[in-house]
DNA sequence: GGCATTCACCTAATAGCTTTAGGCATTTGG
DNA sequence: CCAAATGCCTAAAGCTATTAGGTGAATGCC
């Protein structure tokens, strides 16, 4: 009997790509069995359960993607760093998008607070250190750039944009040109709500 | 044998109610049809199947935001339009979390068409009228204001600004703000890129 | 009113995914 | 070199999806 070789690390990364391949939500515990051709049950010997992997499978990604935009930050500011940020992000999810899915798994608290997902919250409030903005306008900053981001990724992954001729490049550039403004436009004072 | 009455349309909306109270990703027809006291295979009368099942629960949610917009946004304008927009969506997401994330669901490009998808698209645009932004900036526009509040209501609802202590009613206002600073700064140029 | 048809729901059966229990063979380490 | 641990397997139960074919109730026509 030839060994495959599982460990949870291989079976996380093989998930990764099977999600790629046919989307998050169709990774499934057997399918990946399949892939390693072995029988489903050998694989529950290294993962808890189709939940472990899936969460797994967000862990990586959150990961691969904070290591991207850190490589990708690096040594910009200002309106550079932000367009880093945001293309790292798009790009990644085009390339990856079950993995980008992923990312979007709801993790419980304690998960969640020891995955990657804190890096992505340092690096978005790194790149707000070129405007100058304080407390707690640079959090309702970091929710605004975090939703635009998520937000046009998503939309634009679901081919809710492609109902309209418009490129959505040039879309993807007047959004960042316009956060770029509206960030530096001054520490803006409260809403009067 | 008492007849229970099933026909698509309380299908649809047992199911969407199903979506609310246990995630819309756990709709099954199983568990709908436990709900109505009849067996899974009486449901196959009614619907084509399961993927017939969330489409249809995707495009009542789709009716049903696009009829409260659409009353939210009567007689209002400028940044009033917006608001109304905004917090009808979020209100809606967070009253009917499942139908919300029913809205989501990718839809094959004709139903997309046939949808009240197009209505939302129109509303959108309809807010921008009292911005007096000529096209391609409209359509830029318009994907910015989905992508801000899609992604501010899905990371919300996912937890994500949980971990900051500042409160997201305070951020939605900054955010509205911002995006009404935003688009009524000018008729803004083409971006240089 | 009686009969045929349609309709609404049912039973039965197949197939796939998940998960647990228990078994045998291979590897490892004393 | 033998014992324990490890890695993968078979078996089995439970749930979901879906199809085929049956039965009784409601409907419509003469």
């Amino acid at each position: 009997m030839v060994r495959a070789g599982l460990t949870p690390e291989r079976l996380t990364r093989a998930g990764a790509e099977l999600a790629d391949e046919v989307g998050f939500d169709q990774v499934t515990v057997s399918a990946l069995a399949r892939r390693f051709d072995v029988k489903v049950a050998s694989l529950y010997s290294h993962l808890k359960n189709s939940q472990d992997l899936r969460t797994r499978i967000a862990l990586f990604a959150l990961e691969e993607l904070a290591d991207r935009v850190a490589a990708a930050l690096a040594g910009r500011a200002g309106r550079d760093a932000l367009a880093a940020f945001a293309d790292t992000y798009r790009d990644y999810a085009r390339e990856h998008p079950g993995r980008y899915a992923a990312t979007r798994l709801r993790l419980d608290p304690e998960t969640a607070l020891a995955s990657a997902g804190v890096r992505h919250a340092q690096m978005t409030r790194a790149i707000l250190r070129g405007y100058d903005l304080t407390e707690p306008a640079q959090t309702h900053a970091v929710r605004m750039l975090g939703s635009v981001f998520h937000g046009y990724v998503s939309l634009e992954m679901a081919g809710s944009f492609s109902h309209t001729p418009v490129d959505t490049q040039e879309s993807w550039a007047w959004i960042l040109d316009s956060l770029d403004a509206l960030l530096r436009s001054r520490p803006r004072p409260d809403p009067h709500r």
